[in-house]
DNA sequence: CATGAATGAGAGTTCATTCAT
DNA sequence: GATGAATGAACTCTCATTCAT
C-alpha cells in the first residue's frame, strides 16, 4: 500500500545525526525515542526499523561519532614533518576549537564513558568500540613518539604507549574541566601549556623552553 | 516529648553510602530509590525523610564523595618539603592505587560529569559543586607550581593556572582510559610517565632527565 | 505515511464516559487512573496519549457533562411560550428525573464544586468553567423573568439576575439534599413546592395560589 | 517516663478545630495528617491518640462544624415574633455574612458532601449526621411554617416540609454560587429577594410586595 | 501521653517497544 | 517501509498508619 525506496544507510545516519544532536543535549537515559525521531523528523516506530533498540542507538552513534573526529588528524599524520612538529601541529589543531568537528555534542563524551563501563554486561558492544577507540589513538601517537626517538628529537627513557595515554589522558582532562566551566576555563591556554611542557618533557636535548615559545 | 532518637546525620550518610555503591554500579539513571534503600537496609520511605528526591541524593553523595578524597594529599600539602618534591609525593601517592579511598567508586566521576553539565537548568547545584571542585584543586596544584617557580625550580614562564589544570586533566583523562580497559592500562606506569615528563617540562635547569629517574 | 486511524475525539470522549462513571462512584481523588482506564477497556499508558494528566481529565468532565445537561432545556427555551408558562415548564422538566441526562452521576456536582475552588491555584481552569456555566444559566433565566416582567406577569421590582440566581440555587440546593437521602426526600414534591411559590412570590397580580394550583 | 495529664476533650477539639481549617483550605484529600498536627502544633502520632483514622477525624469535624452553625439561630427560633417574622429575621442573619459563625470554613460544604455520600459504604457514619443536620433544620423550618399557617399569615396549601426544603436549599444552593464567585456573586442581595420571593409565595393574604419591601 | 522515624502499599506518570494498518 | 496508537512494566514520590522510645 505505501511502499517507498529510502537508501537504508543514508536514513540510518539521519536517525544517529538527530539521536546524538539529543543525547548531547539530555544525555542517554532523559532523551526518549521520541526526541529522537521528532528530531529526525519522522516516526517512533521508523526508529526501530532501523535499530533493534535504544542501546543499539547508542552504540551505533559512538561508531558515527568517532568516525567524525578522525578525520581532522588525518592531513596531520599523513604529512612528512618530523615526530615533534607533528605532536605540535595536532596541539596547535586541538587548541583552536574551530577545528573541533562537534564541539557541539563533546558532552556525550561523558555519557559514552558512562554507558561503556556498565555495558559490560550486555555484551560489551560500546566498552569494546571505546577501547578500539583509544587504543587505535595511543598507537597513534606513540608512532610518532617512537619517531621522535629514533631521529634524536625525544629522549630515549621513553615508554611511547605510557606517553601516548598522558597525551590523550590529558587533552581528554582538560575537556572535562572546559566543559563543566565553559566560561571561565581557557581551553587553548592550557592546550598551550600541555604543547610546551610536554614537548619539553620529552625532549632529548636540555630543554632551552624560552626559545621556542613562551608559555602564556 | 519522648520520640525515637535518631542521629539524622549519621543516617543519612549511610544512604548516601549505599547510594554511591548502586550508582557506581549501575550508573545514575538505572539506579533505583529502591535499589539505594534496599542496600542501605531500609525501607524506601524513609529516603524520603532524609532526601527531597532523586537528584538531592546525587547532589549529596558528590559532596560526600568528595570530601573523601580530600583528605588523601592532606599530609603532602601541609608538608614543609619543596615544591617539587611536594609534586612527585603527590604523583606518587595518585600512582598506587592502594591510597585511593574508593577506587570501587570510580565510575561515578562518569556520572557526575554527565550529570553535572545536565544541572544547568535545574539550579545547577552539582554543577557549581563540581566547579568548586576543580578550581579548588587547581589553586591548589597552582600554589604549588608557584612555589617552586619562586625557589627556582621551575621555570619563569609557566602560566600555573594552565599547569595546574594541566596535571588533574591528565590525572582524570588518564583514569578515564584506565577505568574502560583496567586488564590492559598500566595505570602507575603512565602516572609515573606523567610524573617523570611533567617535571622535567617545568623544570627551570636543562632538564637532564636521565639523572633522577627512568620512565619505565 | 500509513498508520492506525483513530477517531481521537471519540476515544476521548470514551475516556471521558468512563472517567465520569468512576468519579461519580467514588469521587475524584479515590478514582485511579487504572480505574478509568479499565472502566474505559483500554490499558492505563493510553488514557495518557489523550490526557496530559488527572486534572486534565476532570476539567474535560465537567465540559462534557455539562454539554449534556444543557440540551434538556433548549426546546422550552426556544418556544414562544410566554415566560410564566416557560418557569413552570422548566419547573415541571425538573421535577421528573425521567428527564435527567445523567441522574446516575449527579454526586459529580459535590466533587467539581469541591474541586473548582480549589483549582484556583493551579490556573483555575475548573473554576473558569463552572462560573461560566452558572453565569450562562443565570442570564437564561434572568432573561426569562425579564420578559415576564415586561409582558405584566411578573412584578416590577424584580432583581431579574438575583432571582435567577435564586431559582438555580433552590434547584441545586434540593438536588443536594436529595442526593444525600434519596429514599425519603421528595425531590419531584419539593420542586412542585417551589414551582409554585417561586411563581406566586415573583407574580404580578395579588397571588390566588388556589386557583393554580394545589402546592401538594 | 513522659507523663502529662490533659483534658482529652480540650486537646481534640484543638485538633478538630485545626483539621477544619486546613481541610477548608485543601479539601479532605489533600490534607495530610501531617498539616493537621503542624496546624494543631503537635506530632504526627499524637493525632493517633485522639482519633482512630483519618476518617474518623472528617467525621467528628462535621460535627463540630454543625454545632458552631447551629447555635446562630437559637435566639431568632426561642423568641416570641410570629412565624413570618421570624422567617424574615432568619433570612436577616444568614444575609450578613458577619453573623456566619465560620465563612472561612465555607468550602467545607463541598467536602463533606462529596465525602459524605461515598460514606455509605464505611458505616455511613458522615451520611448519617449529615442527614440528621438536614431533617433537623428542615424540621425546624417546617415548624415556623406551620405556625404561620395556623396564626394565618401563610396559605394553607402549603407542604411545610417541602417548603422547608426549598428555604434551606436556595440558601444552600445561593451559597455555592458565592463561593464559586465570590467577587461577582452579590449573596446578601439575593438572599433577600429569596427572603421577599419567599415570604410573598407563602403569603395567605394576596400578596402586595410592595408594600412591605423592595427587591433591590 | 507524646512523638516522629520508619514503612510499604499504592498513586500518578513515563517510555521503550510492539504491531495493525 | 512507515507510522503512531496502544500498552504495561517500572519508576518516583506520597502518605496514612504503626510503634519503639
Amino acid at each position: 500500500m505505501c511502499a517507498k525506496v529510502v537508501d537504508k544507510k543514508e536514513k540510518k545516519d539521519g536517525i544517529v545525526t538527530a539521536a546524538i544532536s539529543e543525547f548531547a543535549k539530555k544525555g542517554f537515559a532523559k532523551t526518549t525515542i521520541n526526541d529522537i525521531a521528532a528530531a529526525a523528523g519522522i516516526g517512533k516506530g521508523t526508529v526501530y526499523e532501523y535499530f533493534e533498540n535504544k542501546e543499539a542507538i547508542i552504540n551505533y552513534s559512538f561508531g558515527y561519532f568517532m568516525r567524525s573526529l578522525e578525520l581532522d588528524m588525518e592531513e596531520i599524520l599523513i604529512s612528512k614533518v618530523p615526530a615533534r612538529e607533528k605532536l605540535r601541529q595536532i596541539f596547535d589543531l586541538f587548541s583552536d576549537m574551530n577545528n573541533w568537528s562537534s564541539v557541539e555534542f563533546i558532552e556525550l563524551w561523558f555519557d559514552f564513558w558512562s554507558e561503556g563501563i556498565r555495558s559490560k554486561s550486555s555484551k560489551g558492544v560500546l566498552l569494546k568500540d571505546m577501547n578500539l577507540f583509544y587504543r587505535s589513538y595511543r598507537e597513534l601517537f606513540a608512532a610518532i613518539i617512537v619517531e621522535g626517538m629514533n631521529n634524536g628529537s625525544f629522549r630515549k627513557n621513553i615508554n611511547p604507549e605510557n606517553a601516548a595515554a598522558m597525551i590523550i589522558g590529558a587533552l581528554d582532562g582538560i575537556m572535562v574541566q572546559w566543559v563543566l566551566d565553559k566560561e571561565n576555563f581557557d581551553f587553548s591556554g592550557v592546550v598551550q601549556t600541555i604543547k610546551f611542557t610536554v614537548l619539553r618533557g620529552l625532549s632529548a636535548a636540555p630543554a632551552q623552553g624560552n626559545s621556542e615559545a613562551n608559555d602564556e
